[in-house]
DNA sequence: ATCGATTACTACATCGATGGAAGCTGCACC
DNA sequence: GGTGCAGCTTCCATCGATGTAGTAATCGAT
């Protein structure tokens, strides 16, 4: 089926340029495309006719017609963030998979472009949302009446507003403080708590972190708590500078996530601390940049690969079926313990 | 124009349900929707009825109607690699100023899926196509019979083969080689040369290189040229440690890009080796991971918001006109000097 | 030979939005 | 009162692919 000649003309060659060409009816064409039942002379003819056109179908006839389109939205605060990164080429292949395309949607956290996306996007462009919201609360969420499939990310939902996918970031998150208790270390900070949203990601894994330290017997100090307005390795740094100047700073540093992790290791290690001798260092998400750093960055981490496909399979569902109930997913996570929590002598990742 | 109830009924209004309920014609709500001239009670009366039923246009009918989709398609080897992630970042949003909407691609090096995105990307989906292509070379480019279309990043076309921008890939390399070589550095290795594709960014990086060497009255010497299939931190990881076998072993590298630099600085401190007192390291992209790794990388920084820019600029040029002759853009770089490459003490990046 | 069933294909309406031409107002003007 | 002209608005065809209904041809069974 090789293309042997294509007409540059200007417009392309639809199904009725095939169907003259080949002496059949538009239908029977569209038949031969879809796989339906053509007799092999007509088919053949067809097919050859096709190859000598170029012809392509056209997307948006075919949309128009269907009822879908076949795109998927991938919604999220800033493509370039690791773990979005990883988590996106996930998704574009798992969705491929499906015979889906994804386009891509970058809200930058800001709430209206996120109302925007809860609200389908301005028009019926795609078949369904992959959500991870920064602003919005599931009761913003609760309220929307658009009623493209959404399916939300690392959300903790109360009840039933949407599908959703996300790890058990309470236990994560206890996991990880845990790991540095059993360390032996006694001032154990966090970094990355936000306190404008109550529902959110930064919540789940603060509480955590107390229920570990109440676990352990250790106090909570509320001056080692510390917000990241956003998660990147600036943040990171800057939060790290803050503990190193209170006046007794912290033996470890729980970050909410790699990046931040990354960026406070540079700043401790700028202020003469030994990572993990002087501060143990913990993360979350496993992104690749925290395997190879000097010290390699011990993390917690989600079985990306399960959340991409769960939440593909949740839209699917949803697509096929509007009026089923939310479904919740919890992806499998695991505490991977590397350098920077002073796992023995330094080794390759 | 809050709306104020929306049905949930299975199908969405369409313009026709807002005629209805405005009493007008669908095209005098075409009209309304599209900013034509309407007389201010039409237009009001259809405005409250499109808030009413929550109207919102169907893009499939209009895409279908108009000729074009709004979307363009990005497409790389993968969305994960941190350089994509930050130019995928710049382009959707870049895209998103002139009303675009970015859909991602990833042909992970696959020559069939780099031919699927060279022929248009199967059905008329994009309206252009910006590429950056891994095993594509200008010839095969060359040979296409498509016509959406398409602009190429970093590949060097010998002569108008398609739209096209890139930096300066030989000058940079040279740049990049010819600052290790100020240092004093001699026995300076490359890491990432491509044997398989002699028109790519691999082979211009090379030439670079070279001509630094002659330019210095260093002599090339082949075991120092370490060819890397992939671009990940794993590839310069595994480059470095054949680099550190070697007898005489290098006291300068440098990558072809940041994170084969990031891998290869883990390898050479696992094995002992000072950055950059032992051994200068330089990668090429400015990634963020660099500024913040320790040490922090010296890097060639394209200006990628540049890239993004000029990308967007001569693919919507050519969706307004088809038949211009192609253009090459070629965006400026500049070398980052940092730690790794012996800048003197360590400091803050 | 005839009937019913099956197959292979065609004609036509349809999805929703838009461009163009025609129609209907109201109004100024001769 | 008729003409001309705006200014809106309506009607109709159209974009390209697909579902439905229907027709023609073929086959097996009686």
């Amino acid at each position: 089926m090789t293309s042997t000649s294509a007409q540059p003309g200007r417009r392309s060659a639809s199904m009725k340029d095939v169907a003259a060409r080949a002496g059949v009816s538009v239908k029977t064409v569209s038949n031969v495309i879809n796989g339906a039942h053509v007799g092999a002379a007509t088919r053949e003819r067809v097919e050859r006719a096709i190859a000598d056109l170029g012809y392509r179908p056209n997307i948006s006839a075919r949309n128009l017609r269907r009822g879908r389109t076949g795109i998927l939205a991938l919604a999220v605060s800033e493509v370039d963030v690791p773990y979005f990164a990883e988590l996106a080429r996930l998704i574009v292949d798992t969705a491929e998979e499906h015979g889906y395309t994804i386009l891509i949607d970058q809200t930058g956290g800001d709430p209206k472009r996120e109302q925007y996306v809860v609200d389908g996007m301005g028009a019926r462009l795609v078949d369904g949302i992959v959500f991870s919201p920064v602003a919005m609360d599931h009761l913003d969420i609760a309220r929307r009446t658009d009623t493209t499939p959404l399916i939300l990310l690392g959300e903790r939902v109360s009840a039933g507003t949407a599908d959703h996918v996300a790890i058990d970031n309470v236990a994560a998150a206890r996991t990880a403080t845990a790991h540095l208790a059993g360390q032996g270390r006694r001032r154990i900070a966090a970094i990355g708590t936000q306190p404008s949203y109550a529902q959110g990601t930064a919540t789940m894994r603060e509480s955590g972190y107390r229920a570990a330290l109440n676990d352990a017997g250790l106090p909570v100090e509320e001056s080692l708590i510390v917000a990241a307005r956003q998660y990147h390795r600036r943040d990171g740094a800057e939060a790290a500078a803050y503990l190193t100047e209170l006046e007794d700073p912290p033996d470890a540093v729980f970050c909410f996530n790699d990046t931040l992790a990354l960026g406070a290791m540079r700043t401790l290690h700028d202020r003469g601390y030994r990572i993990p001798e002087d501060v143990a260092v913990v993360g979350f998400d496993d992104i690749d940049d925290g395997r190879y750093n000097v010290p390699s960055l011990t993390t917690i981490s989600p079985d990306k690969a399960g959340i991409a496909r769960s939440a593909l399979r949740l839209l699917l569902d949803r697509i096929a079926a509007v009026d089923s109930p939310p479904r919740e997913v919890t992806v499998s996570h695991e505490l991977r313990v590397r350098e920077s929590s002073g796992a023995g002598p330094r080794r390759r990742p």
